[in-house]
DNA sequence: CATATACGGAACTATCGAGTTCCGGATACC
DNA sequence: GGTATCCGGAACTCGATAGTTCCGTATATG
């Protein structure tokens, strides 16, 4: 479960105490993961993408299933901080808030790794586990704290089913990219906040 | 495109007119399909369900991707028929109405061979196109009708964006089935109309 | 400079599955 | 009964890939 981002100084040393070249692999086989689906992706394609040999991906991983299972894993990495998530006052404004380009960009990409697993999920449970944590949890865990904090304020009422709440907006994308192949931007995630979440939530639209 | 449904007479012939043996086959790859996923799946699972040869299928089919394509094709059979659609007099009555037993069977057979072709989705037109027309299609129809509905009954505003209250519905059940990998049931299907749907139609709850 | 370590790359084996071919058998039609 | 037709099944080819082994090289350390 090594961090992908932490591609940091990067000293391409000679002699290397570990194995240092785990990052490079790990993001290598999301990106081939992402394109070619598990069974699409072979090793040899990671092992060329990430520069290296195919010995050196087998010293560190004893099989493909293993490197995929971590290439998940790794995932959740490059969160959001649960500490830094703005509190706008409103339920609307966090919502929105959350919409930033670059998360987009992320969350299509871990859509498209996840398109590439699914057919496996249902006959692995330990990369069924890898993929609820990694990419499932972080985003419903953002969105309870909305939901949370909306109620406290009085936004919303209390009763209100929370964890279906969670799961209307990235179903919505899922559902959009992965089985109509639409792109996802802005003003589709705008408009689902506005048209459905909202709604669903009890908060009346604004004028 | 034969149909799968028509598995009628069943006369077991000796000498068939045509290739008769393909309703059989065609459902044997929907199952190993939804079983297996594309890579999982091979000719040889499916000729031996289907109690055939090989040969057989690739006398009628010319590759495992033209069988599957075929397949999936054929689910777009058996679907509802848009004249009998019940009209309730609610748009709620009308949607509960459309949750059954059997149906909600189907659906999760469907969702699992959706499952096994979305990474290929992304690289295959042609197989995105008969999954679009065999499995999403379908219930936007269904449900579009019922909106159309609604708006002329006034029961629901006519500037609503129809397209999406298509799309929650669907979107939640593939979510749950293929993401957080939960059963669907009657119950989950009443909350997503009574929590979700209504609310984004901006019909008030009832009490 | 000498050495131990990790790497890149190439060559190798073994397996598995797509697609093909062939044949014996069953049966509808003459 | 004879025959043409379709089928089931087995045996085959061939390409691709998981996983292994080996070697030359680069470099940090002593």
């Amino acid at each position: 479960m090594t961090d992908v981002q932490q591609t940091e100084a990067k000293p391409r040393l000679g002699r290397k105490r570990d194995h240092t070249r785990d990052p490079e692999i790990l993001d290598a086989a999301l990106e081939v993961l992402s394109e070619s689906g598990y069974d699409g992706m072979t090793i040899d394609m990671v092992a060329t993408r990430a520069k290296a040999g195919k010995a050196t991906v087998y010293r560190r991983w004893s099989s493909k299933a293993e490197l995929v299972l971590d290439a998940v894993a790794c995932m959740k990495q490059g969160e959001i901080d649960l500490d830094d998530l703005p509190d706008t006052g409103t339920l609307r404004g966090d919502l929105v808030a959350m919409i930033r380009t670059p998360s987009i960009r992320d969350g299509e990409r871990k859509l498209k790794v996840m398109a590439g697993i699914v057919s496996m999920i249902a006959r692995s449970p330990e990369l069924a586990a890898a993929a609820q944590e990694a990419l499932v949890e972080p985003r419903a865990t953002v969105n309870r704290i909305f939901f949370r904090r909306a109620i406290e304020r009085g936004e919303v009422p209390a009763d209100i089913d929370v964890e279906k709440l969670c799961i209307i907006g990235p179903a919505l994308v899922a559902y959009s990219v992965l089985m109509l192949g639409r792109p996802v931007d802005r003003d589709f995630l705008i408009s689902n906040i506005d048209q459905v979440i909202l709604p669903a939530a009890g908060v009346r639209a604004e004028p």
